[in-house]
DNA sequence: CTGAAAGCGCTTACAG
DNA sequence: CTGAAAGCGCTTACAG
C-alpha cells in the first residue's frame, strides 16, 4: 500500500475507498457518515480501507451534496482591542473552539471592527457560508437577528438587548443575582458602605450587576448611591475609582462589574496608599485567570466563561441536528473568597 | 422582479442569473471571475442579473470545481490563556482578519490548546480543508512545516524557531536591533546599572531582545550581568521584578521584554515605593493600547502588530496568486518616549 | 443491507 | 468573445 500511496499524486477519493474495500461508493459513503443500516463486515472493511488509504472527506463535495456547510462562525461585533482584552471573551472563544474542534463543524472568524463591515458580515452570513452564527458580545441587539431574517441559527452569548419576544438563543448568568450574592458578601463580613464601578449602562450585563448591588444594599437599608460608571476595562476601572475616591472618600468597599476594572481599581488604591482589604475591601465579577494571580488576589463573582462558550457550540450544534434546544441557558456563578474582601 | 424574488424558496444560481442576463453559464461564470474576455455589453447584463437577484456564489460548488477552498487557517499553537491575554496577538489577529476581510478568503480558526489537537490541526490542514496557514505563536518551530509536508503555504508571525534552510515564510521584526535601540536610550538618558527581565530562552522573540540588551551595554561599558527571566506575562513581569529588586538593589532602569512584562514590574515597583522614572526607569517593548493609558504612560519600543498581521495575511494572498513573495519581511520599529524613562 | 443513478452548483478546457 | 459539455467528489432517494 505504501508506494501506491506514494504514488498517487492527487488525494483519494470515495471512489478510491469504496474499491478498496469491495464496495459501491453509496456504502462506503454510508460507512463515513454513520448510517445504521450497514453490515459489521462492511463496516470493518470501508473503515480499513480509509486507514489504508489516509483518507479524508473533501469538505466542498460533501458540502455541496448535503447542502450543509459544516462550519459555524463565530461573529466579534465588538471593539476588537477591547474583545481580546477581556479575559471574558478569551475564555468564551477558548469554550466554543473546544467543542468545535471534536465536531465535525470548523469555526469561521468574523470580526466585526469597522462599521460598514458589519453589512459585509451579514452578507457573508446569509449567503450560506455557514451553518450556524455564534455572536459573541457584551451589547449585540436584535437588530442583528433581524437582519439574518432567520436565515440560519443563531447562539448569542450574553443576552441580547431588547431580548423580548425575539426568540433569540443565548446563554448567559443571571448577573443580578450573582452581584447581589456578591454584594450580600461583602455586607456580611460588616462593610457598610459600598460603592459600585458599574459597567456600561447600555449593556444587560452592566445593567444588571447594577442592579444586583442596589438589591443587596436595600435589603441590608444600605445606602446605594456610591456609583459611577466604568466600562469594563482597567483603564475605565481606574478612572472610575479616582472619582469614587474624590467623591465618596469615606467608602470602604468597591464592587468593580468586571475583574478588569477591580484591577485597574485597585492599582488606582495602591497608588493612594489605601490597603485591600483592611481600609477597603473591593470585590471583581468575572474570576478570570488573573484573579487568583493578583498581587492581593482578589474576591470575586466566578461566571464559568468556558463552559459558557462551550455551552453555545453545543446549542448550535444541537439546533443544527434539529434537537431540541431551550432559547436560554442560564449558568451558575459562585462568590470566590479570596484576600481583596 | 420583487415578488418572484419573495416566491423563490430556494437561492439563486449561476443558472439563474446566466437566463436573466440571456447569456450561457459559462459567460456568466466568467464575469463573475473576472475573466478579461468578456464584452463590456455582457459584463453590464451579468452584473445586472446578479444585483437584481442579490446572487451569491455557492462556495462550496465553486470550491469543487476549482480545487480551491477559498479558506486560510489561523492556527494559535499557544496555551490561549496566555494567547488571548497578550495584545501583541490580537493586534496580530485584528490584522490578519482585516485583510482576510477584504479579500475572497474567509478566516478560518485553530486553537490547538491541548497536545492532541494538533495532530488534528494537522490533519485539518493536510485534509484540504484551508489553501494557507497562518501561524501565530512566540514559539512555533519547524515540525509543523515538516508536519505539513509542504501540503500547503504557510506564514508564521514572528521567525520560526529553527529557521535555517527551512524556507519558511515569516513577518517578524529586528527584536535585537529594536531592543538595543530601547536601551541605548536608557543609556543617552543617564542610566547605569540597567537590568532586564527577559522573555523566555527558548524563544527567538525573547533571546534577540536579551541579545540587543547586551549589546547596547557591551557598547556603552557598562555591566549586563542583571538579568532575570520572565514569559512576557503581567504577573511573570511582577515576579521578575521582586528577584530583581532582591538580588540588585541598585538598578536604576529596567528593560522588559514586553509591555505586559512592565506593567507587572511597574506594579512591584509602585508597591515598593520606588518611584517611575525617578528612581527606576521603565522601558517595554510592544506599544500595545494599555502603553499610552498607563498611569506613568510607558516608554516603549514599538512594534507594528498589526501592520503584522495584515502583512501575514497579504504574504498567504500572494503567495496562493502563484506571485513572487520574499520568505520574510521585516518591519520597522521605533522608540516611543513617554514618562516612564 | 446494498448498488446504480441522478444531482448538488460551479469552472474550464475545447471548439468555434 | 461565447457556448456545450465534461467533471469536481460527494449524498441520497429509489429500487431491489
Amino acid at each position: 500500500m505504501a508506494p501506491d500511496r506514494m504514488v498517487r499524486a492527487t488525494a483519494p477519493t470515495l471512489e478510491d475507498v469504496a474499491s478498496a474495500a469491495g464496495v459501491s461508493r453509496s456504502t462506503a459513503s454510508r460507512v463515513i457518515n454513520g448510517s445504521p443500516h450497514v453490515s459489521p463486515t462492511v463496516v470493518r472493511a470501508v473503515h480499513d480501507a480509509i486507514d489504508r488509504l489516509d483518507y479524508v472527506p473533501n469538505r466542498a463535495a460533501r458540502s455541496l451534496a448535503n447542502r450543509r456547510t459544516g462550519a459555524i462562525a463565530l461573529v466579534v461585533p465588538e471593539d476588537t482591542t477591547r474583545f481580546f482584552g477581556d479575559p471574558y471573551f478569551s475564555a468564551v472563544m477558548r469554550g466554543i473552539s473546544e467543542v468545535l474542534h471534536d465536531s465535525d463543524y470548523v469555526l469561521t472568524l468574523q470580526l466585526a471592527h469597522e462599521i460598514e463591515s458589519s453589512a459585509k458580515t451579514i452578507r457573508y452570513l446569509r449567503g450560506g457560508n455557514v451553518d450556524a452564527a455564534l455572536i459573541v458580545s457584551h451589547h449585540a441587539g436584535d437588530h442583528i437577528l433581524d437582519a439574518l431574517g432567520g436565515a440560519l441559527p443563531v447562539v448569542f452569548g450574553g443576552r441580547p438587548i431588547a431580548d423580548g419576544d425575539s426568540g433569540a438563543y443565548y446563554v448567559d448568568v443571571d448577573n443580578t443575582d450573582a452581584a447581589r450574592r456578591g454584594v450580600q458578601h461583602l455586607i456580611d463580613s460588616g462593610r457598610e458602605r459600598i460603592a459600585h464601578i458599574a459597567g456600561p449602562a447600555d449593556m444587560p450585563a452592566g445593567v444588571d450587576r447594577l442592579e444586583g448591588w442596589r438589591l443587596a444594599l436595600d435589603g441590608a437599608g444600605l445606602d446605594a448611591t456610591r456609583v459611577v460608571h466604568g466600562d469594563f476595562s482597567r483603564s475605565g476601572g481606574s478612572a472610575a475609582m479616582r472619582l469614587l475616591l474624590e467623591r465618596f472618600p469615606d467608602l470602604d468597599a468597591v464592587f468593580a462589574a468586571s475583574d478588569l476594572t477591580a484591577f485597574g481599581a485597585m492599582s488606582v488604591l495602591a497608588g493612594s496608599g489605601i490597603r485591600v482589604p483592611r481600609d477597603v475591601a473591593v470585590l471583581g465579577f468575572d474570576d478570570s485567570p488573573a484573579a487568583a494571580e493578583h498581587d492581593v488576589p482578589l474576591t470575586t463573582v466566578r461566571q464559568p466563561a468556558v463552559d459558557m462558550g462551550r455551552r453555545m457550540a453545543t446549542m448550535a450544534i444541537d439546533l443544527l441536528a434539529g434537537r431540541e434546544v431551550p432559547h436560554r441557558a442560564i449558568m451558575d456563578t459562585e462568590v470566590v473568597v479570596r484576600a481583596s474582601a
